[in-house]
RNA sequence: GGUCCGUUCGUCUAGGGGUUAGGACGCCAGGUUUUCAUCCUGGUAACAGGGGUUCGAUUCCCCUACGGACUACCA
């Protein structure tokens, strides 16, 4: 590759990224840095109307939070922007009229309503309406008009459009580099609108110019594009200019049934569907994200690069830096991925594990302290440390551990009642003693004196150990006894033991 | 409807003319932990169907079925 790579990822602003979408910007990512190339934020805004407030600065905190910064986009020029369309907004025309001028355009005045009255026929007699080779000269443009009556028609402001003039019946061979190459035979296609009668260009148009502008070399995008690739194509053709490589990726698809993810998928389901939370800012709904349900964003990143690609070998977890070194976009699937939220959790449990014990007590101090809770971050810390192990996310420590913080007051009732037998009462008083003549309180201690002591008295560990758990947790779970008795202290503990004895 | 793309365990996938079709998630069982979870070990389970080509097809070709995308002056 002589060229500088420069991949770039532009979505629209019409709402927040989906993580269809954040899969999109890590796979261009990944092969921007692979090849030591440039990965480029583009804003597409030229539908005004479905701009939606704070979308594009969701998208970029969005890229940010997954550790897949651009080098170039909005805020970060980098010699080829600007980089929101709206505010290329005027370079567009020109090379509409360019197109126009080397015959490969054309201006086009049907209405919107005109253009529904041809589909409508056409659907009820079981045709479907073109708008190309076959029925353009039918239809009110300046292929079918005289030169004199398209004049006077944009002198007196008739509102246009400007489309494209599809070639016909040529077989174009396109390739596609995870799909390798594809016949289109040109008929079929439409004159796709290229620029608007607001003065905005398409998609099309808007995506053409921008890409050869910014000299973009490679296209990295959803299958959803796939069935414009032809008139991308025949566009740079037109145009004159050398098309970039096109890679179209599968789609992720709704884990149950049939489809698309969609945004209700996760709503009905219960896993976001987004990086980020997001309210909808006219609505004021609320859709749930990755980063506010405690998942790391290496697990988010991680558990993405594998739907639909996968390194070839027999490991599974990759960090950022591996994933750019293993990358490669002919192993990427033709076909679309059901996403399984099951694996995200996987993939975030191991992550959780790697995460320093320090940084998830502050974390997890934080949560604490919403529940009107304060705690020493060095005896945080410590209950990290154990519990750590039985985590996926960070709001599970309080789940799994907030007899550490509040002394249990009900005792699961089950529990009780197998363990708790008549004679328990008197054991768990022995107990207190041999607790309480422990000085030095550490678990090894403690545990050295209460084995010896259950060793002699013939009691069986059961009997001490399952209610003496039962006691200071509550519950029937959690790490060993002797290291919560270390942890919450000789006085608490002691406290604890009675409390059960007269509670039970 | 039309055009295009796709189809390996329930899911994500490896593989590829001759394999006991491999791994991971999930699930189930056993072990460890006198608790729970983790962890370890094992188990369950797949080449959509039909035709070719071939000594031999899950792998190559064709058809069918199914799935998906697109079919806007949206991207």
């Amino acid at each position: 590759m002589s060229q500088k790579v420069r991949v770039r990822f532009a979505p629209s602003p019409t709402g927040p990224l989906h993580i269809g979408g954040v899969r999109t910007a890590l796979y261009n990512y990944l092969f921007a840095k692979k090849y030591k190339g440039d990965f480029i934020l583009r804003i597409e805004d030229t539908d005004q109307n479905r701009f939606v407030e704070g979308a594009e600065q969701y998208i970029i905190d969005s890229l940010n939070w997954c550790g897949i910064p651009y080098n170039e986009g909005p805020g970060k020029e980098g010699g080829y922007g600007p980089y929101r369309q709206s505010e290329r907004a005027h370079l567009y025309e020109q090379y509409a009229r360019e197109l126009i001028d080397n015959g490969n355009a054309y201006y086009a005045f049907d209405t919107t309503d005109a253009l529904d009255k041809h589909r409508e026929e056409h659907e009820s007699q079981g045709k479907t309406f073109i708008y190309n080779w076959h029925n353009r000269l039918k239809l009110e443009n300046s292929l079918s008009l005289s030169k004199e009556e398209v004049d006077q028609r944009i002198e007196q402001n008739v509102p246009y459009v400007i489309r494209f003039k599809t070639p016909e019946a040529e077989t174009l061979h396109l390739q596609d580099e995870i799909r390798g190459s594809m016949e289109i035979d040109t008929s079929i296609l439409d004159d796709k609108v290229l620029f608007k009668s607001d003065g905005m260009p398409t998609y099309h148009l808007a995506n053409i110019v921008d890409d050869h502008l910014m000299e973009i070399t490679h296209v990295i995008r959803g299958e959803e594009w796939l069935p414009s690739m032809a008139l991308h194509i025949l566009l740079y053709r037109a145009f004159g200019w050398t098309a970039p490589k096109f890679a179209h990726l599968p789609l992720i698809l709704k884990p149950q049934g049939k489809g698309k993810l969609s945004k209700r998928d996760g709503d009905k389901m219960g896993f976001p569907v987004f990086p980020l939370e997001w309210k909808d800012p006219k609505t004021g709904e609320i859709s749930s994200g990755y980063r506010e349900e405690n998942y790391l964003p290496e697990a988010v990143v991680n558990m993405l690069s594998f739907l639909g690609w996968n390194p070839g070998t027999e490991q599974e977890f990759f960090d950022l830096d591996e994933l750019v070194e293993a990358f490669d976009i002919t192993r990427v699937h033709k076909s679309g991925a059901k996403f399984d939220p099951e694996k995200t959790k996987w993939f975030q449990q191991h992550y959780l594990q790697l995460e320093d014990n320090e940084t998830l007590a502050i974390q997890f101090l934080e949560i604490l302290d919403k529940k009107g809770i304060e705690a020493d971050l060095d005896y945080t810390t410590g209950i990290v440390t154990l519990l750590k192990e039985r985590a996926v996310f960070v709001d599970d420590f309080w789940e799994l551990g907030s007899y550490f913080f509040q002394a249990p007051e009900k005792f699961e009732e089950k529990a009780a009642q197998k363990i708790w037998k008549e004679e328990t009462s008197e054991i768990m008083e022995s107990l207190i003693k041999i607790i309480s003549q422990t000085d030095a309180f550490t678990k090894d201690s403690i545990q050295d004196n209460v084995k010896s002591w259950i060793t002699t008295s013939e009691l069986g560990f059961g009997k001490v150990m399952q209610p003496f758990r039962l006691s200071l947790v509550g519950a029937m779970q959690g790490p060993d006894v002797f290291e919560i008795a270390e942890i919450i202290g000789k006085n608490e503990t002691l406290r604890r033991l009675k409390y059960a004895i007269a509670t039970l």
